[in-house]
DNA sequence: ATCTCCGTTCCACTCAGTGGCATTGATCGT
DNA sequence: ACGATCAATGCCACTGAGTGGAACGGAGAT
């Protein structure tokens, strides 16, 4: 021990040891180099990794390595790391993901030969909608979320259903935060939506028009489990100038149906 | 006695304590309580964690605890742990996975509606077929396999067309271990399988009937990355007695489809 | 009322995880 | 062609995050 001085030295100024927080959780770690990749990173190299995460450079290799061997991540030719397969199997099994997904599946597709429109599940997980399932026809409109994305509980048909059965609590918390000008054009206030949100309620389903910039229509209805709302489907077609309000009755059916099938599941399991 | 005994103890014979693999990653322990889950088991409560994972009770516990902090996990009303959204939200990003999906999807769609019949969208994973997408009519067939599943390669359309493309490292292991008289009926021994490999590779297209214990025939192609094969659509209807060649054409140009559109999207990115 | 099984809390020990530094390899600028 | 630059990987001594045994409270079962 040649060092005589104590370790506590370092309080002056020296290094300044910034955001570089060392006693961090193992799995925190892990999943922030999980969540290090996104839509428009879904490939990423090393380098990627250790600037997204804040990670120092041999931490992240070796968490990189780990969960590629687990198949949690894969390798490209070029080194470059993505989201593997194995992950997409254990997810697959989340039941409000995949389980809800596989029941609902044929009807959306009948409710898409039907309506010929985007067809749109999803469940609410905190402050936001996921978005489980989507079917688009070819010449779809494209810049719509993305499977496994989240979209905003006010912004959305869906949104709107699953807000309008959510707690309480969550209610407000999103209400109060609301942003005007962002949601259909009969939302303008937290007080119209509160009203939309009753409405809702009552009429069992939800539609929505907005002129831009994404113009687009949309008709969105509960799915239940038993008393409770578990998800929302909904028909969203393109164009501002069209009525809603058509597609009202068929997502309805849907979803209802939905919610009878995942009923009669449930008596086997 | 408290303290003075040496912790040796133990060693006696009472508790054998016997896989308990004390020094093992964290990451791995994680792992393995997250593919405890399976889909016979959607739901565990701790118990049944520390029962399929064999890890002791504590560490199960904290391990799912810090998995539901993420939203690896999440946690029944009655206390079980199941699979969470964020763990979709992570895999939806996975390349091979809903990456391929999202841009196969709508030529998955068109095919569906052309054959009525069972739609598969499948990638090869080590010795087995992953199952990445499947299109069912109501009426279908119940115990087809499930999304993010895995299906062996010698036994499905899909894993054929894979498998008479994957490497040659591959294609001995696989042919080492094949049984015989759980695949189609033309292919009874490895002699066979090799013959219908090479006819899959020069064909580019596999076809497949089966008699029994599921009946049910496939037509499958490939879908490439420049020359590679990464991926492979099948359609298979719940009858021996049908013959899968009429969808040969039209599996086979909605493969190229896919292929193509793949290409298209390389450009941007 | 007693037993059992399950989820949970607590805590002292220690080994898995850490991250700075050195090395190799690929890419680029001149 | 030849250093200069930056990414990826190998190495290793230190330490606190992770560990798991023991004990607790509560819900059912007997």
């Amino acid at each position: 021990m040649p060092a005589s001085d104590p370790p506590k030295a370092g309080s002056g100024s020296g290094a300044p040891a910034p955001s570089a927080k060392a006693g961090e959780a193992v799995i925190d770690r892990a999943f922030a180099v999980l969540r290090a990749f996104d839509a428009e990173h879904r490939a990423l190299p090393l380098a990627g990794l250790v600037q997204r995460t804040g990670l120092p450079r041999s931490t992240a290799l070796r968490l990189a390595r780990k969960l590629t061997e687990t198949g949690a991540l894969e390798r490209l030719d070029d080194g470059r790391y993505v989201i593997g397969l194995r992950l997409l199997e254990i997810a697959s099994l989340a039941p409000r993901g995949h389980g809800l997904r596989a029941v609902a599946m044929p009807y959306l597709e009948d409710l898409f030969h039907v309506t010929h429109q985007h067809i749109v599940l999803a469940v609410r997980d905190g402050d936001a909608a996921t978005l489980v399932e989507r079917l688009s026809a070819h010449n779809a409109s494209p810049a719509l979320f993305r499977v496994g994305g989240r979209m905003p509980l006010t912004r959305t048909g869906v949104g709107l259903v699953l807000l309008a059965h959510a707690p309480a609590e969550v209610q407000e918390h999103v209400l109060e935060r609301f942003e005007p000008g962002h949601s259909y054009d009969d939302v303008r206030t937290a007080e119209n939506l509160r009203r939309v949100l009753a409405e809702v309620r009552r009429g069992g389903y939800a539609i929505g028009s907005q002129a831009g910039p994404q113009p687009h229509t949309t008709a969105a209805a509960p799915i239940r489990d038993a008393d409770d709302v578990v998800a929302a489907v909904s028909v969203v077609a393109p164009s501002a100038d069209f009525d809603a309000a058509i597609y009202v009755p068929a997502v309805r059916a849907t979803a209802r149906a939905i919610s009878r099938a995942m009923n009669d599941i449930r008596q086997v399991g």
